[in-house]
DNA sequence: CTAGGGTTAG
């Protein structure tokens, strides 16, 4: 290498902004040295990766190089894959291998490829670059079947994602956390758990991105002992104080599992906040029911200078939702674009609808949806149907229905809500309607779910469903539910089929005769069968508790004088002595 | 020029 070269490459090194790199590349040319291979390397990396550089201009430069080496091309590649064409990543790397030049890809050119994968494509893009890494011999190589696994897992394919992994000739700890993170975003996270013991038992440590993923599975799953267990782990080695990461994640874990004290203590505790650590701690007060303490809160935010975003503001506008604050939080909602200069999104309208609808104001609901610009947006008015469904209230229901089903967004969620209005109405033709129509246009239901942790293992509850190899234990729990809730005032209509014949075979018929147990109930029963006297239960259920199971938990929380926390969909319940933190406000 | 992993909302 000459002497020129070596100040053009040190001169390369310190800039920081276009217009100095093409005072530099100026320089190279009038030098005659812009084609040496380092000098192009270096060039085209900083127009191609670095945040102030361009892309155009990389091609430009690209376009000159008579012989492009496999790192010219690869910084090329690597710049498109993070870029909005990151399709262009592969249309490179086909010409690359195309063209007679002698660069072949490396392993690195994969990596690039793949990441743009993850970024635009679609399962086939992946299997296409799986087929040119089995190819040109990187079939083994642990980065890039890494990164491969990545791409499936992007693009839905989680199931091809774990065929990579498993066939993987060696796994580093790298490989392992990116399943788990896979099978967390593919929220799939008792995989994750069980990917994690594997990993255990091979004999791999925990690190700060294991715990993150760890407890982000956790939280979804309400897997509080396991959790608590991370949070040790990550407390005596060290994890916890040198990441953030783990700090938020830990805190969003508490918050999600029940314990708003215990996400507090980590809160407080935490050496460095960012925007995520306010915001999890935040939300975690509003759907806890403290709508006035997110408020003061929000406040403290301000005060302490944390840069807000428009999840800050979702959090404390679901906080006044859930607490019935209508005032404050149209107050807030107002204040969002005219004080903080943040654009309230779909979701936030879609927040004030169901605070409005909630707290029975549904004609001015309606009047928000139709002045917003979000009128086309199937949130809204799903969030003023479930509002219409507290309120029994039908005739609207309709309305909102009929728009999802003129933009073709309608559910049979949806429609289920609807005729769950019907049936409380004694509407009994409305019922059938909307059942018909479910039928007739094959959609999908989603099943409900309620998870409830015991000794540290998740079980997990379907609706009705009687495969459990100890459903007679359960069965035997639920009628002594039921009787002692009856006993304490919960009205057994709902339950008369089985009360007139207490037997195991009746229960079954019950279920086969379309009479149902929601899946929180047969948790509750089997919690209350396995779990200590005076633990708390808690239940995570994947919908929103329904007025029912409200009422009879209720019941069920002073018969059996045993504090009871559900997790719905949206927020939390904290049953104690005959009553809910919701104040049945939900 | 020299590759891969993470958190909040819905």
């Amino acid at each position: 290498m000459c002497r020129v070269e070596e100040v053009i490459l040190t001169l390369l090194q310190g800039c920081n902004s276009m217009h100095r790199l093409r005072k530099i590349h100026s320089q190279a040319i009038l030098l005659g040295i812009d084609h040496s291979s380092a000098v192009a390397g270096k060039l085209l990396s900083f127009c191609a990766t670095s945040s102030a550089g361009n892309l155009s201009y990389a091609l430009l430069l690209f376009s000159r190089l008579p012989n492009p080496s496999t790192a010219h091309w690869n910084s090329l590649i690597r710049g498109f894959s993070v870029s909005p064409s990151s399709s262009y990543s592969m249309s490179l790397y086909n010409s690359m291998v195309s063209c007679s030049s002698a660069a072949r890809p490396d392993a690195a050119t994969f990596s690039f490829l793949l990441k743009a994968c993850s970024q635009n494509g679609a399962t086939g893009k992946c299997r296409e670059a799986h087929g040119s890494i089995f190819r040109f011999g990187f079939a083994s190589n642990i980065i890039v079947c890494t990164n491969l696994t990545r791409a499936y897992a992007d693009n839905g394919s989680v199931g091809d994602a774990r065929k990579v992994f498993d066939e993987m000739p060696e796994r580093d700890i790298v490989a392992w956390n990116s399943m788990i993170a896979c099978y967390c975003r593919a929220e799939m996270h008792e995989e994750a758990l069980k990917v994690y013991k594997q990993m255990r038992i091979v004999g791999f440590r925990i690190d700060d991105f294991t715990a993150v993923g760890l407890l982000s599975s956790c939280a979804h799953l309400g897997a509080l002992e396991l959790g608590v267990w991370v949070h040790r782990f990550a407390e005596e080695n060290g994890i916890l104080d040198r990441n953030v990461f783990v700090g938020n994640a830990l805190v969003d874990m508490y918050v999600k599992c029940g314990s708003l004290e215990q996400a507090c203590i980590v809160f407080n505790k935490m050496k460095k906040r960012d925007t995520f650590t306010w915001n999890s701690l935040l939300f975690g007060l509003g759907i806890h029911g403290h709508g006035k303490e997110a408020i003061l809160f929000f406040r403290r935010m301000v005060i302490a200078g944390v840069q807000l975003n428009s999840v800050s503001f979702l959090g404390l506008l679901m906080g006044c939702s859930h607490q019935g604050l209508v005032d404050e939080g149209l107050e807030y909602f107002h204040a969002m674009s005219s004080k903080f200069a943040l654009k309230p999104d779909a979701k936030h309208y879609g927040c004030m609808v169901d605070m409005m609808g909630r707290a029975g104001k549904l004609e001015k609901a309606v009047e928000f949806i139709r002045a917003s610009s979000f009128v086309s947006d199937p949130v809204l008015w799903r969030a003023l149907l479930s509002a219409c469904k507290i309120h029994k209230n039908a005739e609207m229901a309709e309305v909102a229905l009929g728009n999802l089903i003129e933009m073709s967004a309608h559910n049979a969620g949806d429609c289920s809500l609807l005729a769950g209005i019907y049936a409380s109405n004694g509407n009994s033709d409305g019922v059938s309607k909307m059942r018909k129509m479910v039928k007739e246009q094959g959609m999908k239901t989603t099943p409900g779910w309620s998870c409830i942790e015991v000794k540290g293992e998740v079980r997990k509850f379907v609706v009705d469903d009687i495969s459990h190899l100890d459903i007679e234990e359960i069965h035997k729990k639920l009628m002594e539910m039921i009787n002692r809730a009856i006993a304490f005032g919960y009205p057994a209509e709902t339950f008369k089929l089985i009360l007139r014949e207490k037997s195991p075979e009746m229960y079954k018929e019950w279920i086969e005769h379309g009479g149902s147990f929601h899946s929180e109930i047969l948790a509750i029963a089997f919690g209350l069968a396995r779990m200590p006297e005076g633990t708390i239960l808690r239940i995570v259920k994947n919908m929103r508790v329904c007025m029912d199971c409200h009422m009879l938990t209720k019941h069920v929380s002073r018969a059996f004088d045993r504090e009871i926390i559900v997790r719905d969909r949206v927020r939390f319940h904290h049953f104690k002595d005959g009553s809910c933190s919701c104040n049945d406000y939900w």
